[in-house]
DNA sequence: CGACGCTATATGCGTACGCATAGAATGACA
DNA sequence: TGTCATTCTATGCGTACGCATATAGCGTCG
């Protein structure tokens, strides 16, 4: 019993921890950027990696998103001009993801907007 | 520099297993009982606390939902039987939420689904 | 080569969400 | 009593999501 109310109790904790914070992230990278939650961390991981060149499955892999809502970002994140797929050569069922350089310059700005929310919303407990 | 890596370092684990918990849960609680996280939490709030009638602001409140996809949750409970809504008498502008005997059940049962789900996928990292 | 099973991505469909606003009831003040 | 600002909940609207399925290319075996 006391071990499930303490199971429960994180679960409580991590629920209002990401809430808080993702709203706050959400909202100010949408006002300020034009960029849903998810389309930033795409870019993320387009940036983050050694290659900016990233095959779907590998940026599906590494993120949260289900594989038809990743395929819906980088959709609206190609409609942006913010990276561009390219089928790939020897295996064409494949799609490479690659940053413009304006994808580069919004990824930069935005990540200012992350940091600044993350410092003020994401507390040290959680 | 290093305080900001370490920041989002903290951002991502919170991520990555609010995702993954959250996710799974998702799926448990419709498949098992018909419930969304959502409409699970709202009624977790309903027998948690002393009262379980409830004004929807103290719901809101005590909860990560917008006002608006609280009343939504709220009417979907109802329609499926699960709470009752009845205007405040002294303040007709309120609405009191109450748990029928079905809800109360179907908490109880849906509450084994989240326990053994958070058991498995809730790692004590986080 | 041709058929088949498998893998990678896209898309139809239904649902929950947040924002902005509408609608109803309150309280204060003339 | 009548007006008006305020509070509480519901709703119109547009968007992102997940699931299931469609589509296109791959490799193998005959």
């Amino acid at each position: 019993m006391e071990a499930e109310t303490e199971l429960v109790d994180r679960w409580r904790s991590l629920l209002s921890s990401y809430n808080a914070v993702a709203a706050q992230l959400e909202r100010a990278l949408q006002e300020a950027h034009g960029l849903t939650l998810s389309d930033f961390e795409t870019l993320d991981r387009l940036t983050t990696r050694d290659c900016d060149k990233r095959r779907m499955q590998d940026l599906a892999a590494a993120m949260y998103l289900s594989q038809s809502a990743l395929s819906r970002t980088v959709a609206r994140l190609e409609k942006s001009g913010l990276v561009e797929r390219t089928h790939c050569v020897d295996d064409r069922r494949g799609v490479f993801v690659e940053l413009t350089a304006t994808g580069f310059e919004r990824h930069a700005e935005a990540r200012k907007t992350q940091l600044a929310v993350l410092s003020r919303h994401l507390t040290p407990t959680g």
